[in-house]
This record gives C-alpha cells, sequence and structure tokens, in this order.
DNA sequence: ATGGTTTTTACTGCGTC
DNA sequence: GACGCGGTAAAAACCAT
C-alpha cells in the first residue's frame, strides 16, 4: 500500500527538519498520491516508488513511468542539515537498528554561542547525556527485538511450530541481546539461530535444512551463528531425539500409522543397543522409514525418503541396514 | 591447523518390471 | 531400458583438540 510508504517519508523528514528548526513544508504529508484504477482492466494500481513506476496490480500494465524522484528532496535544504544526513549515509530503511533517529548530545560543554557553560549546567549536560544514552541504545534493542520478534514469528508459523518454542526463542534472543552478541551478524541470522535451538530444547526438532529453506538467510551464516550462539550463552541443546523427527517425515510420505510405530520402535531398540551414537538424528530418522516401510510392506523407495528427508541416500542405506541389524531382524 | 568420524557426491553393477 | 537398490572411493562437512 502507499499509505505505509508516506508513513517512512514522512517519519523521515519529521526528524531531520525537527533537529534544525527549518520548517518544511508541512502539507507535504497529503501529496496526492493517484489512488485511481487501471484504464485497461480496472484493477488497483500500485505505486513503485523505486522505478518511479505506478503498475496495475491485476494486469500488469503501467500507468504511469518516469515520475519524479521525491526521495532525496531533503538534502535541498540546509548545510547543516545535509552534513547530519550525509553522515548517516544512504537513505536505507529498515536494516539500520535506529535509522538514524536518535538525538545528540555534543560532549563539548558550550552553549550555543560556543560559551562555556556553568558548571551547574556541564553537571546538567552530563546527566542528560548518560540518560540519553541509555535511552538511545534501549530502544535500539527494542527495535531489533521487534524486528526479529516478526522474523520468528514468521518462520515459526511457516515450520508450524509451537506457542512454546517461539516463545523460547525470544527469550533466547533477548538474551543474545543482552549479552552484545548482535554486533557483526544479522538479526535474521542470530533470530533462526535462537528459533532452531529452541526448538530442539522444546523437543520439537526442525532440521538445518528446514531452517535453512525459511529463513533469510543462508545455511553456512546460519550454523556459524547458530554455533556461536550455543558457545556464547551457553545453552544447553541436547542431540534432536530421532524419534521426533519421524511423524512429520511419515506424515510427508502418506505413511500408515503402522508404519510410524514401527520406525519409533526400531529406533528405540537401536539406541538402546547404542548404536545410534555419533549418527545425525535426521539420518537415523530417515532410515527408520525406510526400514519400517520394507518391514511392513508398505514400500517407499530410497529416492522418495531421501527426497523428503534431505539425507542421501547412502545415509539411509548405511543406517538402515544398521538398525535392522540392531533390532535382529534377518534380510 | 589437525585428525578422526560421518555424510555426501558420483559412479558402477545387478536384478526386475 | 528405466528403475530401485547395493556398494565403493573420494570429497566435503563436522567436531574436538
Amino acid at each position: 500500500m502507499s499509505d505505509a510508504k508516506i508513513r517512512t517519508y514522512g517519519g523521515e523528514r519529521q526528524r531531520t527538519g525537527g533537529e534544525q528548526s527549518v520548517e518544511e513544508t508541512e502539507d507535504e504529508e497529503d501529496e496526492v498520491v493517484s489512488e485511481d484504477v487501471c484504464p485497461e482492466c480496472g484493477g488497483r494500481v500500485d505505486t513503485d516508488e523505486e522505478r518511479g513506476e505506478t503498475v496495475c496490480s491485476e494486469c500488469g500494465l503501467v500507468v504511469e513511468e518516469d515520475e519524479i524522484d521525491r526521495g532525496p528532496e531533503w538534502r535541498a535544504f540546509d548545510a547543516a542539515e545535509k552534513d547530519e544526513k550525509s553522515r548517516v549515509g544512504a537513505p536505507t530503511t529498515n536494516m539500520m537498528h535506529d535509522k538514524g533517529l536518535s538525538t545528540n548530545i555534543g560532549w563539548q560543554d558550550k552553549d550555543a554561542y560556543g560559551r562555556a557553560l556553568s558548571s551547574r549546567q556541564r553537571q546538567k549536560m552530563q546527566r542528560l547525556r548518560t540518560w540519553n544514552e541509555r535511552f538511545r541504545t534501549r530502544n535500539s534493542k527494542e527495535r531489533n527485538l521487534k524486528q526479529a520478534l516478526g522474523e520468528i514469528e514468521r518462520m515459526s508459523s511457516a515450520l508450524g511450530l509451537p506457542q512454546e518454542v517461539r516463545e523460547t526463542s525470544s527469550v533466547i534472543y533477548r538474551r543474545a541481546l543482552e549479552e552484545d552478541l548482535l554486533p557483526g551478524r544479522s538479526i535474521e541470522g542470530v533470530a533462526t539461530a535462537a528459533l532452531y535451538a529452541a526448538a530442539r530444547q522444546m523437543t520439537t526438532p526442525r532440521s538445518l535444512d528446514e531452517m535453512a529453506n525459511v529463513s533469510r538467510i543462508d545455511e553456512m551464516e546460519f550454523k556459524r551463528t547458530y554455533r556461536y550462539i550455543v558457545r556464547e550463552l551457553s545453552l544447553e541443546v541436547q542431540p534432536a531425539d530421532p524419534a521426533s523427527y519421524v511423524p512429520r517425515f511419515a506424515s510427508e510420505l502418506d505413511l500408515a500409522e503402522e508404519v510410524e510405530r514401527r520406525a519409533r520402535q526400531l529406533l528405540s531398540t537401536a539406541q538402546e543397543k547404542g548404536v545410534t551414537s555419533g549418527k545425525s538424528p535426521v539420518g537415523l530418522a530417515a532410515a527408520a522409514i525406510y526400514a519400517a516401510s520394507l518391514l511392513t510392506n508398505r514400500r517407499v523407495t530410497q529416492s522418495e525418503v531421501s527426497d523428503v528427508t534431505n539425507v542421501s541416500e547412502v545415509t539411509i542405506r548405511n543406517r538402515y541396514q544398521e538398525l535392522l541389524e540392531a533390532a535382529d531382524v534377518p534380510a
């Protein structure tokens, strides 16, 4: 919606204007945004500010192009403002923690005319600086948190994770934030890592692949930050129980309950015999499913299992033989 | 960095439909 | 002949040191 766009722009203006009493054209706010309909099909038109085009959302007709870029108009004002802006850099939006919104109190104990302040005033400014700093960092953390929580929400609903997992993961994220683990890492990355850890702690694990699929960051970075977070927060994450993967995989393969039960059985006997240690839980689950499907005559092919579990067929082969052996089922 | 373990990739051969 | 399966060797990934 163009509505949101206006708000962001408005926000930016307010800020830059507010600092240096340069009065800006206030009425800019109610800019005429053509709420027109498409002349071709009557569909709704959307304005793409980045490309300077107005496009019909139904048929894709470009209603208007080469529009005036209203973005950087604030540059034209006065020098002080330009300085202020250029230090902040390009007016990117969401990715900056505080969008440059915060106030800064100068460190020199001088007033606006360059005169030294009285000691009383100096003390006062010192106090203000302290508090301002507190609020500022607090605020940037709040923002950060808000975005991260949104991300966590999005991912966990994509993965169908229960509420408790979301809560644990936001607790983890908060801790990471408190301990200043964020600098140098992306919010998305840490959010993903927190969610992954939480899912495992709550015994509803999702595999690394599944997480990476719904996350906006790539797998490499995800794993790296995950390890980092776990280490730094010394989170206790026990190895996932293979059995907890079974139901999902089974249902994705449309397997009967019987197979699922059998798979669990195989896993638990294998665990008793200790042949599972050191092996990847996902691989074990995949193998158990495959083995169980053989035992119950509800054949699935290795490649099918491999597809839905993202475990290589080789691994499935190796594991399922071990599983059968442990359950002393002759070949 | 290193070495040991596990998983993946790529390829080959066998039997069956 | 395609497909499912099994096996192998080498590469890659992972983990603790």
